[in-house]
DNA sequence: AGCACGCCGACT
DNA sequence: GTCGGCGTGCTC
């Protein structure tokens, strides 16, 4: 018998699928999808390994020549066949080796740790693995004579214990023996005498660890009808889910026009089928109401998958799932990999969240894994959103999508007005605070008026830095080229590319000036908030007020219990929250996202500005936004005023069309990092030119590059770029794509270099 | 990547 | 002579 194999820690250049021989020992043990010990290498390094195929007999004959697998790792698979496929694709999409894309469907809780136990003199004696998470089980009771014989059995015995045991058993049947002795007081060594005596039976079984849903805030649960349009924007999904091919759907739906209550009638379509569903949120610890309203409606049916769950209970979610236990699993980015008997229904809410983009290997994106397992399983592929990506929207004005639009808000509450605050007018009448004389008027009527208000800065490329005002001065990290910026919570200046962090000084070290913090940050809003408004009470949300004892959502209690006037917060706030009471909010400083040199800029404030603006009038009173902005007559800050997506819709893809950008193309970047500056250039010129010459043959293709990174410098390592712009791909231009960062990785010249490609730009 | 092999210079 | 520097090439 011969497995094919994808093998653990190989460099994109080595990756490809290794053979081994099976000895008979272990050939009744090796199934498609289980972890294998493999050597590996001119020195049989030891090597993790997951099967991907078994052959009876070798196709090339020299069977012996294999190595053979030295130990089979699990009693069942891990990984099924759908998702051998999926890493296969994975690979060929995004540039990664089998074994990330293997590893990356994986809880943490399948792995091991090898525990190396040691002699006397320090040295490895053996290593045995411990698994990081085990399965919990309970011990259950049942009776294993006829209840008749049971009940003369109590009659007689002289043990209450005994008796009431089984009693017990009588009426409840098979129970948990702790549940039993809770009501019996009966001891462990009582059950294990009645079952050696042949009365009970006792089981091991496994129990699941279940994170905590929380109840439902703000809002609430409305699970009840569907509104006329959201029965018809149902009405038209839900034949899709049936079609014998795979179909894919956009909802745009404006903030607030309930899109998932028309997510949970399809899901609920997709089980009476009898298949299973995965709804995908971009960020599970800030949607808890979500997460509340699924398990509201499906119960254990439900599965929660997200980072903060500790490595058992996501291990016992992703058991759950596996054994069809849970067949709606809800959850973050790496829930699309949930292992779902059949999965009939793909949803992806907020779709054009950034957090669908894996930025660390595997760099895959949500939207093409989502395609092919949709492709796999002929499932319905559904996207969401009150801004839709580009991308997603231009398909769907295609016609590869199916486009449906939800119009009217939910109790058709009118969408906030929203007032174009000028800085650069504030500036001219003498106001230089974080605040304008607008806002602090709207905040105030609020105020009084007992409302409650939102103040959202984007703290995106808005951090505070420390500089002289006398020279000049400022501080920049040691192994990287960008600014230390300031952070409140340990007062340290700190890099957040590598981590770097130094005290600040008191006074400027070059000319011993006052130094000055420069930027908008919430403690800078909460002051100048302070003293426009002396005595208003106010709430930060972020980073530094974020903390495990004091999460979101304990911030988010105090604000709707206390009804704290004004909540100032980063990111955070702007995503899902549902307070009837917040009729004002505020967006402080949406200009620096605008001015970033990325082609999405526009597309991505467009987004902002609306997400902020929909928390405003929630409830029975309308709402209003203030919008503060140094270029209220920018295109992009006047359409998101005015809401207006498809207008914006219109004119950003008229850019994108003359600039050659997505989704007229596909993007592809090359990244080149190397410790020797002159190394990395030089690799970064021989990218481009290998891959101008041997991409040649396919049309509409430019390599364009190469450049330095935003950042040149991140961790004493150089970075370049070359991006290919592609006006269509296929199967043969990313597997010549991957043979150039092959050839070039692999070369000795530039060893020391690194090369590996990023799907997406 | 991680390891061994091999071909050079500096040392007992 | 031979120890170890790193450049080179392969991994079932």
């Amino acid at each position: 018998m011969i497995v094919k194999a994808a093998v653990s820690a190989l460099p994109f250049q080595a990756d490809k699928i290794y053979d081994y021989r099976v000895p008979a020992s272990l050939e009744a043990s090796t199934f498609v999808g289980v972890r294998i010990m493999v050597p590996f290498g001119r020195g049989n390094s030891r090597r993790e390994a997951i099967v991907l195929d078994i052959k009876k007999f070798s196709e090339s004959g020299d069977y012996l020549k294999l190595k053979a697998v030295e130990e089979v790792l699990d009693s069942e698979p891990v990984i099924g066949e759908q998702q051998i496929a999926l890493a296969k694709f994975m690979k060929a999409r995004f540039y990664c080796t089998l074994y990330e894309a293997l590893k990356a469907m994986l809880p943490t809780g399948v792995w091991y740790r090898d525990n190396p136990k040691r002699n006397e003199l320090g040295g490895v004696e053996s290593v045995t693995r411990i698994a990081r998470a085990k399965a919990k089980t309970r011990d259950f009771a049942s009776l294993s004579i006829p209840p008749d014989n049971a009940a003369e059995f109590a009659e007689h015995t002289k043990s209450n214990h005994h008796r009431e045991i089984v009693l017990f058993l009588i009426r409840a049947g098979t129970c948990a023996i702790d549940e039993i002795s809770y009501y019996t007081g009966a001891k462990r060594q009582s059950f294990t005498a009645l079952a050696k005596r042949g009365y009970i039976t006792i089981e091991a079984r496994e129990e699941f660890r279940r994170p905590k849903v929380s109840e439902l805030i703000g809002e609430t649960a409305s699970l009840g009808n569907l509104t006329p349009e959201q029965d018809s924007a149902y009405r038209e999904l839900a034949p899709m889910l049936t079609s014998a091919k795979p179909e894919a759907a956009l909802i745009y739906g404006i903030t607030g026009s309930g899109k998932t209550a028309v997510y949970i009638k399809l899901i609920a379509d997709a089980l009476a089928l009898g298949r299973g569903a995965i709804m995908l949120v971009p960020e599970i610890a800030l949607t808890p109401q979500m997460t509340a309203k699924f398990t509201l409606r499906f119960g254990d049916g439900v599965a929660v998958l997200h980072s903060s769950l500790s490595v058992g209970e996501r291990y016992d979610e992703w058991r759950r799932i596996r054994s069809g236990a849970a067949n709606v699993v809800i959850g973050t980015r790496s829930a699309v990999f949930a292992p779902v008997r059949d999965t009939a229904l793909i949803i992806i809410d907020e779709e054009h969240e950034q957090t669908y983009v894996s930025d660390s290997s595997p760099r895959y994106n949500v939207h093409d894994v989502a395609k092919f397992l949709c492709a796999q399983s002929g499932g319905l592929l559904v996207f969401g959103s009150a801004t839709p990506a580009m991308e997603s929207m231009y398909a769907a004005k295609t016609g590869r999508y199916k486009l449906v639009t939800l119009r009217s808000r939910f109790n058709a509450k009118p969408l906030p007005d929203v007032i174009i605050a000028d800085m650069k007018q504030e500036l001219r009448n003498g106001n230089a605070l974080s605040v304008s004389s607008r806002l602090r008027d709207e905040l105030e009527k609020n105020i009084s008026s007992g409302e409650q208000s939102i103040l959202f800065i984007n703290r995106r490329g808005a951090n505070t830095i420390v500089a002289c005002p006398n020279c000049g001065k400022t501080f920049s990290c040691p192994s990287c080229s960008v600014n230390l910026t300031y952070h409140s919570a340990n007062r340290r200046l700190m890099c957040h590319y590598c981590g770097h962090s130094r005290p600040v000084p008191s006074l400027c070290p070059d000319c011993g000036s006052k130094l000055k913090f420069i930027g908008v940050g919430t403690q800078q809003v909460e002051q100048d908030i302070h003293s426009l408004l002396p005595g208003a009470a106010t709430l930060r949300m972020d980073a530094d007020t974020i903390t495990t004892g004091n999460n979101h959502e304990v911030v988010l209690r105090k604000f709707e219990a206390e009804r704290v006037p004004i909540l100032i917060g980063t990111q955070m706030v702007t995503k899902g929250l549902n307070f009837p009471q917040v009729t004002l909010v505020g967006v402080i400083n949406p200009d620096n996202a605008l001015y970033s040199c990325d082609f999405r800029a526009g597309e991505r404030t467009f987004a902002l500005i609306t997400q902020v603006i929909g928390r405003a009038g929630r409830g029975d009173k309308p709402g209003r936004a203030v919008i503060q902005t140094f270029t209220p007559e920018n295109q992009v800050i006047r359409l998101s005023a005015a809401q207006d997506y498809e207008r914006f819709f219109e004119s950003e893809i008229g850019l994108r069309q003359l600039s050659g950008n997505p989704p007229f193309t596909e993007l592809h970047r090359i990244a080149i990092v190397s410790a020797d500056q002159q190394l990395a250039e030089l690799c970064a010129e021989t990218v481009k030119h290998t891959l101008t010459d041997s991409l040649r043959g396919f049309a509409g293709v430019r390599v364009l590059g190469p450049t330095q990174d935003i950042i040149l410098k991140v961790n004493n390592l150089y970075r370049y770029r070359v991006f290919i712009s592609a006006s269509s791909t296929s199967a043969q231009f990313r597997a010549s794509v991957a043979a150039v960062i092959k050839k070039i990785s692999g070369s000795a010249k530039f060893k020391r270099a690194a090369v590996f490609g990023i799907n997406g730009g």
